[in-house]
DNA sequence: GAGCACTGC
């Protein structure tokens, strides 16, 4: 045993040594629960080995990172004592460090994905852990469930281990079929937390900043760490920082991700004076600092959620949940006890979630939908995983995928196409493009594409004036801002990534150097794919076109030259990015559809990485999903009905051409429909027309033997396009008579049922006629001056006597006594009091 | 009118 291995046995992983191989030897599925510093990443593999329950078969070791998963491999190997790559190995993307020796093997979730699709059965493979599965990335779930399923099936031998660090583990027992939990000791030191006692509703920065001044002026030593949602708020934090009043000299440091890593670096070097580092999430899982020993958490992070329905991602700042809070504090305590100030009360702490949205609730699932179809899951919504997918989303992922041609819409099956896609390690848009790119002799170009958008934003948002210079350089065309992105790499690579000139280009040179990798990585997948071509001869159209196979979905149109807003397909809008070149052209389509909530929290819909679109191409490329239509318009300026050609893709109008009316009822539709969204008025929709439909409605109240049609909208409007017919003009339309036309949508034997059954008057027994008030809820009305009917007892009935009238009862000089449907009653029961009170007051009459 | 963090054959 080598010094190190001795020493790591002291971990307090160790003490589960002999749970762990009496349950792994009856099991074949484990939860382990160990915290930070207890060691599970390094020893757990090797308890395992050395116990033989692997059957000399490959231990895989998920991990989440790609930097982790090498210095973790690092690590096991010199406690072992062997080389790195022999019996202890990695194999991350771009580097492979293992051999048919390894046993012991690290390697990133998205690795083991792929892996399962060259070797379903993992014939190979004894074991699989998967590391910090709380983190629960898309990978690691759709990784785990692929392996239960398999075990449930061919590999019952393979043992699966999951290895969390959060305490709630209760769940992920469950799902896989109740097995057991063993829990470890954690070796961190105590981190006394406090939240606030009451809201305090200024910016996170500077309520941050006013804490970190409480601990400098408590005098307590130690780092401090403090959490923000991003690289503006963690600039406003260092500010309010500087502003302290204080007699100790600070080392004041950014971190996030998109930092030049020779910045990052800086948080490890040791300084003379008290660091105070300001960082956002990455500093949660990925980048440890040792030394800290206090945490000022904002308690907010920027988190990206997908929305299925509308394909749009929004990036906005949301409340940190419980199991993240936790992680941040714990960061206090690597070295020593730390304290941990929370910047929310404890009251709005117990309103947060405790654990982290699951990444397969919050992404596009496009991509693991293609590779679970591809391994022969039929049923995607009910695929047994940790967290089912969302159906909405699988449905969208599954209609993407059917737009992208992967997969056959009739039978759900993987395509010609699809196959050619599923080995590419690109989202099934940008393997599309690859696909179309083989047809047209430019796969190279579009695999660099491809590369250039893998990676994190590979232009950094500068305010250098040299790279605004060299922006504008590389902005020498107006047809697609991948043409942009293009220069600036292929400047970057002339320039050998070097960081100096690279930052004046306002370049990530690390990005750019990872593009690199990816481009030959992908040349080489499409070569093995049958995706090949590059013949010189191709044009600029022919790249274009390959993104419109890509990303017809997101084919938008601008609104007007004077704004760069947008109409998308799909019932969406958006605003071009004023950095776009494509601001010429009146179609496009954008790669990047993105919500963004600005500083005066608006949201606002963004579309980037544009590229010019040719009516003529969607002709030629999607000829089955445009749609030409003759549509009447009611032009509200010129208050006229218009007659246009439209031509649409989805419900996106593309073009449209005036022409002369040559469907006078169409016309005259759109006119009535704009009347019956109450746009315009027509003076004869009056009272008659009103009455004759509440007639027509009682009727068919009483007598549905009779048929009568329902005047509901679609009846309203079929007569009003009648009535309307033969004219564009409103100025004409106000003048039609519409009665008519409702009439005559009755049969004549109909029309005269409604004069017989519900007529304009009626009239009593002393041969008076009144006028019938018909109302569209309650008994048809007379108004009756009461001297005028005095001995009428028989109470009048329309509906051939169905109906009572409701005769309302009014005195000599109109003003209403009283109402009723029963006269022979009034005058028996209300009268003889109304009466005396009437006697007083009008002398006139004759009161019977 | 504008920017979290990871990650894959």
């Amino acid at each position: 045993m080598t010094p190190l291995a001795h020493t790591a046995r002291q971990l307090p992983v160790w003490a589960l040594r002999d749970p762990l191989c009496a349950a792994w030897r009856q099991q074949n599925r484990l939860v382990v629960i160990a915290p930070t510093g207890s060691g599970k990443t390094t020893q757990v593999c090797q308890m395992l080995f050395e116990d033989g329950r692997a059957g000399g078969k490959q231990i895989i070791v998920l991990q989440p990172r790609r930097v982790a998963t090498r210095s973790v491999a690092a690590r096991v190997a010199a406690e072992r004592g062997v080389q790195l790559g022999g019996e202890v190995g990695y194999l991350i993307r771009f580097d492979d460090r293992a051999s048919p020796e390894t046993r012991i093997l690290f390697m990133t979730e998205g690795v083991l994905l792929r892996r399962l699709q060259d070797e379903p059965d993992l014939g190979s493979v004894g074991a699989i852990l998967f590391d910090e599965f709380h983190e629960r990335n898309l990978f690691s779930d759709v990784a785990l469930g692929l392996a239960k399923q398999l075990q449930a099936s061919r590999r019952p031998d393979l043992l699966l281990m999951v290895m969390s660090a959060t305490l709630d583990a209760e769940p992920i027992a469950k799902y896989l079929s109740g097995c057991p939990i063993l829990r470890s000791e954690g070796r961190s030191f105590p981190v006394e937390i406090r939240h606030l006692d009451a809201p305090d509703h200024r910016p996170p920065q500077e309520v941050a900043a006013d804490e970190v001044e409480r601990i400098l002026v408590s005098g307590k030593p130690g780092d401090i760490l403090v959490f923000m949602p991003g690289v503006w708020e963690i600039q406003q934090t260092l500010n309010a920082i500087r502003s302290i009043r204080s007699r100790e000299p600070l080392t004041l440091l950014p971190l996030y991700g998109e930092l030049p890593p020779e910045d990052q670096d800086r948080v490890f070097q040791s300084s003379s004076h008290r660091k105070v580092i300001v960082a956002t999430n990455v500093a949660e899982t990925s980048v440890t600092i040792d030394g800290v020993r206090f945490v000022v958490d904002s308690g907010v992070a920027r988190i990206n959620r997908y929305d299925p329905a509308l394909g749009i991602s929004a990036l906005r700042i949301e409340p940190i949940s419980h199991a993240s809070a936790d992680q941040r504090a714990g960061r206090a305590g690597r070295t020593a006890p730390g304290e941990c100030r929370r910047l929310w009360t404890f009251v709005n702490h117990k309103d947060r979630p405790k654990t982290n949205t699951p990444e397969i609730h919050r992404t596009d699932l496009a991509s693991v939908v293609l590779l679970l179809r591809s391994l022969g899951v039929k049923d995607i919504v009910n695929f047994d995983l940790p967290d089912r997918m969302d159906p909405a989303a699988a449905q969208a992922a599954l209609e993407m995928l059917e737009r992208l041609g992967a997969l056959d819409g009739a039978t759900g099956g993987v395509t010609d196409i699809g196959r050619r896609m599923i080995r590419l390690p690109v989202h099934p848009r940008y393997a599309r493009m690859l696909v179309e790119a083989s047809n047209r002799g430019c796969v190279r170009t579009v695999a660099l594409w491809a590369a250039l958008v893998s990676g994190r934003d590979m232009m950094v948002r500068s305010r250098e004036e040299s790279a605004k210079e060299m922006l504008e350089l590389f902005q020498t065309n107006d047809n697609s801002d991948f043409f942009t992105l293009v220069r600036a790499f292929n400047w970057a690579k002339q320039h050998g990534f070097s960081l100096d000139a690279c930052r004046r280009a306002g370049v990530h040179a690390l990005t750019a150097a990872n593009v690199e990798d990816t481009y030959e990585q992908l040349l080489d997948l499409c070569e093995k794919s049958g995706i090949r071509g590059e013949d010189a001869r191709f044009s600029d159209d022919d790249l274009l076109k390959c993104v419109i196979a890509g990303f017809a979905d997101h084919l938008a149109r601008r609104v007007d030259k004077g704004t760069l807003d947008c109409v998308v397909a799909g019932g969406r809008s958006g605003t071009l990015m004023r950095e776009s070149v494509v601001q010429k052209s009146d179609l496009l389509v954008a790669a990047e559809i993105r919500q963004i909530v600005t500083r005066d929290k608006k949201e606002l819909t963004l579309l980037g990485l544009a590229s010019e679109v040719k009516l003529e191409w969607l002709r030629e490329l999607l000829p089955g999903q445009l749609t030409e239509k003759v549509e009447h318009l009611y032009d509200r300026t010129q208050r006229r009905v218009a007659c246009v050609r439209l031509l649409r893709y989805r419900d996106l109008i593309l073009d449209h051409s005036h022409q002369n009316c040559t469907h006078p009822k169409e016309a005259a539709a759109a006119l009535a429909r704009e009347f019956l969204d109450d746009e315009i008025e027509l003076p004869h929709w009056n009272h008659e027309l009103e009455q004759w439909l509440a007639r027509a409605a009682l009727v068919a109240k009483h007598f549905p033997e009779l048929e009568l049609p329902a005047f509901d909208d679609a009846a309203k409007l079929e007569c009003l396009s009648r009535a309307l017919s033969g004219t564009l003009l409103y100025k004409e339309a106000k003048e039609r008579p519409l009665l008519p036309a409702f009439r005559d949508y009755l049969t004549a034997v109909q029309r005269d049922f409604v004069n017989d059954l519900a007529p304009q008057a009626v009239t009593l027994a002393n041969d008076k006629r009144f006028k019938l008030i018909y109302a569209s809820d309650g008994p048809p009305a007379i108004t009756v001056k009461l001297h005028e009917i005095f001995g009428v007892k028989e109470h009048p009935r329309l509906c051939d006597g169905k109906v009572a009238v409701l005769i309302h009862l009014a005195a000599p000089d109109g003003k209403r006594l009283a109402s009723t449907q029963d006269l022979a009653g009034f005058w028996k029961a209300d009268y003889p009091q109304l009466k005396r009170n009437a006697l007083t007051k009008y002398k006139g009459v004759a009161w019977l």
